[in-house]
DNA sequence: ACCTGAACACCGTTCAAGT
DNA sequence: ACCTGAACACCGTTCAAGT
């Protein structure tokens, strides 16, 4: 009993939609997103599930919840910046410092998709990317192209449906490999291509960052193109 | 009785993996994803929900089905397309073809992107985009950029976060709209200068579609000068 | 005002049984 | 071989009750 008083005398925090949100970040960070029920994120914060509801009004409002948390973490990572060497690379780096916090919460992309009307906390994001294209010279109308042709990159997301890098660990079969060198061939050639210029391709996060990069100087250089002639 | 023997003398056509797509893609076509669950399905089919698990392993399968499909109407729709007006209209008839399926159903990319490997049916499209790739003159290591760069788009999906047309409708509000222009001025400032070029901003189709060709061009001609230099 | 417990209407799925 | 019915372990959420 000496015990149970020492572990009651732990002033017990009470419930907060803060801390109802930044538990459910820890879960979706730690298990994945399908992982965040709302029995698991009482259980996490000792509590019954029906507290949870006293201060949200139900799931989808913690998914909401979600976002805003990593806006929050988003415009913090970009508030600091700066730099007079360009609205490229202004842009640049307001992009990757958002893709930062998207790599440590990998969930967030597709709560992100979940949600039908644009997220409100993105709007400050947003805000600032029309900035810096209105202070490189871009008029609204090419300002408004450009947020659409970066779609979700422009917090530093590229949905890729395709890792060609994946295909290359089902090598155990040699008898599948050879079936899929005839029948897709370009595919198979581009494969040994890569494996052959650069053993190591297995390191995916470096890989996947200088491919985000690769895609993204594209649109930038094309954006200045348009912005300039 | 006659009713019922007449009711039961259509031939009553038996289950298969091929039907239970096939209506599973009605489904979600006419209600969503989140509409299509096994007791729905079911029921559709005039059956049981354990008569399902005779045809399908469980529901991710069932998901993994439907790439299937979708992917297999794709592949039809980019099958009969010619031209010898170089790569750049080639890849672009291409995407722009798949994108009228993914149009279609809508709810196609959320899947796709709740598969964690990649999905084996599209290995055959992407191997159509690399011969167009390596037909116009593209290393290996370029068009293997090249596809991380288009990503989703390579099958005509952008994800776009923010629809800035969206926040046009919510003009009921005077008060929140002057709120707005002051905290978010380059947002309030594009959206005025949008309405007043175009005041039919709300057909959001034929945005959307034209806001796609954008990005997609932007790509293709920066892939062509890397090509090329 | 805040938290609880039992209950309800849904899920996907297992199991044993029917034809 | 194919389909069924009852049951189980999960969901999110409502409701009435406790402090």
């Amino acid at each position: 009993m000496w015990i149970d008083e020492e572990t009651d005398a732990q002033p017990r925090v009470p419930l907060s939609r803060r801390r109802v949100l930044r538990t459910a970040v820890a879960i979706a960070d730690e298990a994945g997103v399908e992982a965040l029920t709302m029995r698991r994120l009482a259980s996490e914060l000792g509590v019954e599930p029906m507290s949870l509801y006293h201060h949200v009004a139900n799931k989808e409002a913690i998914l909401d919840g979600l976002i805003e948390v990593i806006v929050g973490e988003i415009l913090e990572a970009v508030g600091g910046l700066s730099g007079d060497d360009g609205w490229q690379a202004a842009l640049r780096r307001r992009i990757l410092a958002a893709r930062e916090v998207l790599l440590r919460h990998r969930w967030a992309p597709a709560v992100f998709q979940t949600r039908k009307e644009i997220a409100a906390p993105l709007i400050a994001y947003y805000d600032g990317v029309l900035a810096i294209l209105r202070s490189g010279g871009f008029s609204w109308d090419l300002a408004h192209h450009a947020i659409h042709a970066l779609g979700s990159r422009a917090i530093g997301f590229a949905m890729e449906l395709f890792q060609p890098d994946d295909a290359g660990s089902g090598d155990d079969d040699p008898e599948m490999m050879a079936m899929m060198a005839q029948q897709f061939p370009n595919i198979a050639g581009m494969m040994a291509a890569i494996v052959h210029d650069d053993p190591d391709t297995t390191l995916s996060w470096c890989d996947d960052q200088s491919e985000f990069e690769f895609g993204l100087d594209l649109l930038l250089e094309g954006l200045e193109r348009r912005r300039s002639s």
